[in-house]
DNA sequence: GTATTCAAATACGTAGTTGTATTTAAATTC
DNA sequence: GAATTTAAATACAACTACGTATTTGAATAC
């Protein structure tokens, strides 16, 4: 889903100087996106990003500071689509469909496309390395929490289950880990684990969080 | 866990040439892995990785043919380790400890530390870029899908509880998913997540898995 | 229409990386 | 102990990347 806005209303209207540097910017985003997934954020130089987006090295410095400058805003981006959705999905579909639906749905919002996936994946291997990058990444995380903690607590309540067996926000950073990590796996692994199998295997972990018994943890 | 032998028996013995050549072997994979964790695959050099072995480039390319074979190296390794570690667990310790032990345990031992795992980290993300090195990682987690699957057969026969929900090679690579997951996002969002909290998301899925009434997933 | 401003291109110097080719010194062989 | 082998160091040449400094040309302001 690139940024780039939806181009050429037919008379070919010439360009304003603020809002050509605003398309250079978009379109150096594009690319970057692309050739980052492709070839890895650290294999990735700020020329092929500018050559790719049909620029030279001197449009990029133009208007990033750097190359981590501009990773961070793609993935505010990013989030900021992904956090859309998730409102969305929160507002909207919240009335009586089954649990297997909400959750494919859940489930395939969390990220928009496979290469939203994999930026994320880059993302969190350098917040391993750079402390900075990793608050501001942490920032992003928790935000994204707070919106799923919401969706688990109107959804607890609207479906009067059981009261929950651990704060909302604890339930929403664990159930992030275990989508993140079907994500994560079929991201190498494509086509190892269906896509039922996946389904299903997030459904039993639901139900048992939620609906299950015994099977509330006790932290 | 360094690969480097025990050092140094008193007489300083000189050593055969042999001896030697693996001695340079080890400490260049040491220095590679320790390297890699902190800068990344990309952004590690092969000056870097013998310079902090203690060695110049020479060396390197005396022993390996480029970066990615000995990165494969390093994985193997790694990989052969963490077999080992599941076979131990899955021979000695089937005894009948409660389920929260084995759990503690089999989570813990399935990377042998933060390192380890960061370094699984770099090589998903460099399979979902190379075909090639993809195909011979997904061989090695297909093994370790098929001890933990015996791993759940033998657990789940000799608690003599109901039968599987699905294939156990299916329920491994699931668990594999999910385990994989926390660790994921405990890499990059340290403390965010207590162990605590860690260890009863991982026993409330596995109870509902193996233990649950209805909690079993379909396919 | 001339002057000014600024987005993007170009030029440039530095530094780092790669792989090979050659050298050197220690270990082995005879 | 001289000759040979070979692990590892050094030398080398081509390349890539970075960031800045400067230039260019189109858009704005006057």
């Amino acid at each position: 889903m690139p940024f780039v806005v939806v181009r050429c209303d037919m008379p070919r209207k010439r360009l304003t100087r603020e809002e050509s540097r605003e398309q250079t910017r978009l379109r150096l985003l594009d690319a970057a996106a692309a050739v980052i997934v492709k070839k890895g954020l650290a294999g990735t130089s700020v020329e092929d990003i500018a050559g790719h987006a049909g620029y030279t090295r001197g449009a990029f410095y133009s208007n990033f500071k750097s190359k981590t400058d501009l990773f961070i805003e793609l993935l505010k981006s990013d989030h900021a689509q992904i956090q859309q959705d998730l409102q969305q999905l929160l507002e909207a579909d919240l009335s009586n469909e089954d649990l297997q639906k909400q959750l494919a749905q859940f489930y395939g919002q969390c990220y928009r496309d496979h290469n939203s996936y994999v930026l994320w994946a880059e993302a969190r291997l350098h917040a391993v390395r750079d402390a900075r990058f990793r608050q501001r990444m942490n920032t992003l995380c928790l935000e994204k929490r707070d919106m799923i903690a919401s969706f688990i607590t109107q959804f607890n309540q609207r479906m009067a289950q059981p009261p929950l067996p651990a704060p909302a926000p604890d339930l929403a950073l664990a159930m992030m880990a275990l989508i993140d990590g079907m994500l994560y796996f079929n991201m190498s692994m494509p086509g190892e684990m269906s896509d039922a199998a996946t389904g299903s295997v997030l459904s039993t972990i639901f139900a048992a969080t939620f609906f299950g018994p015994q099977a509330g943890p006790p932290a």
